[in-house]
DNA sequence: TCAGCGGAGTGGTCGGACCACTATGGCTCC
DNA sequence: GGAGCCATAGTGGTCCGACCACTCCGCTGA
């Protein structure tokens, strides 16, 4: 593997713009971009890559770190460096760090995205949900109805949507939700909003999610989902105003 | 400012999961949502911040170089490392990223989330438009149809949808639909799309956007931004198909 | 034949040195 | 006395070299 992955660069001085470590992100992203790195390929080693790029091994180990938190590349100790599958749930992992780091109305304004989102999955599930994915949800739906750990509960809401959402067969949306339903984003919001006693109609609302399901009800798999976010949106919104 | 970050943390061995520089990812980050660093607040230097956690300068400034692409941290080179403001588009940039790298199926899970985002942000903006941004609306319109050229013409359809997603006055909606219309992927798409002659097409789709929102339709609006976004799913579905 | 064991290669961490840039304060000059 | 310049300390940016921890693979010997 002697094979240069920058040959063909123009020779001359470097561009200049910006930092070093910068620019080196910004090519190994140009490389994948444009196909001379594959997913799964392994890269050069992290001296070589320097070598090739003309900086020192330090700034190219700050390139493919910030790669790496992108879930772009993947880093095995002893091994190499390899481009990931690129798949939407390698991308959009750091989604959750949105989820996790937003507060006060921005938590309104992701709730209303996932409402959206959330209530087109369920409506696409309704229409394409084979019946070993509905008795997986249904699975998750007995199991929480089954037990008052909230901790459980949690889990098993988590894993009903994520069955949800994986049914939709948009791998994209369901890693998009994914974040948007981050476990510690909802334990902070769920906290509150189960402790008002809202366990009741949170499983009449998964109940209503599941009867459409079982009807192969889209518009009302929609409403149903669109309902069950919307409460806790609103909840969050009258939290919000005092 | 002697105050250290870490007072309170336990003394005892570090908890050796991971490398230390994820560790550090975590603690920063964890400051960030424990409400002990505020948006827009000053860090402690790179030296101090590793001397701190216990870690060298090279692992701390991983971190930091991390947490930056991420859109969390700013680096000002001789002023210091900041809190970013925490605001939609300082998180969600990295979204873009996202749409750059992704090929074939991906492509139309992107497209099809988009739809879903677009057409809702454009139903809320036929409600909620004021007449200055319907204003600035137009002005994108008729210059998109007063070019021929490609490039300008791209540009202000980038700005027209920008318009009618920061009318629809949810941040972090727009911030996602910003990245999945970044420019490199947009025009990956819509040069084959263009070329077919679909100029005519997309003046027409535009134009039913721009009447819905100047009758507060909001349906009407909806209906419009999922077909014209639809078009082009539909186009790129036939394209793969080959 | 194969289990065990090395060694080479790789990413992970560290410490130090120096450079580039910013911000601050005092100083000069008007 | 005030405005503008400028030296300087402090900060992030870059580089280097060394060593550690881990993985992989080929060699060795039973």
């Amino acid at each position: 593997m002697d094979e240069t992955l920058t040959q063909g660069a123009q020779p001359g001085p470097a561009p200049q713009k910006g930092t070093v470590t910068q620019r080196a992100i910004e090519q190994i992203k140009a490389l994948i971009a444009g196909g001379r790195l594959e997913p799964g390929q392994r890269l050069p080693t992290e001296r070589d890559l320097a070598a090739q790029l003309g900086i020192s091994r330090s700034s190219m180990r700050e390139a493919i770190r910030a790669l790496t938190v992108l879930g772009v590349l993947e880093a095995r100790h002893g091994s190499g460096i390899y481009v990931t599958q690129l798949e939407a749930g390698d991308l959009l992992e750091t989604f959750g760090v949105v989820a996790d780091l937003s507060r006060g109305p921005r938590l309104v304004e992701l709730l209303e995205v996932r409402r959206i989102l959330e209530s087109t999955a369920t409506a696409l599930a309704a229409a394409r949900i084979t019946p070993a994915q509905l008795a997986e949800v249904e699975k998750h739906l007995a199991a929480m109805n089954a037990t008052d750990d909230p901790e459980e509960i949690l889990a098993h809401d988590l894993a009903f949507h994520r069955e949800i959402a994986a049914a939709a067969g948009n791998d994209t949306m369901a890693a998009i939700l994914e974040g948007l339903s981050s476990r510690t984003f909802r334990a902070r919001v769920w906290r509150g909003y189960q402790e008002e006693g809202a366990f009741a109609r949170t499983r009449r609302e998964h109940a209503a999610i599941h009867r459409a399901l079982v009807a192969h009800d889209p518009e009302a798999a929609r409403a149903a989902a669109a309902a069950h976010v919307g409460e806790v949106e609103q909840w969050l919104r009258a939290q919000l105003d005092r």
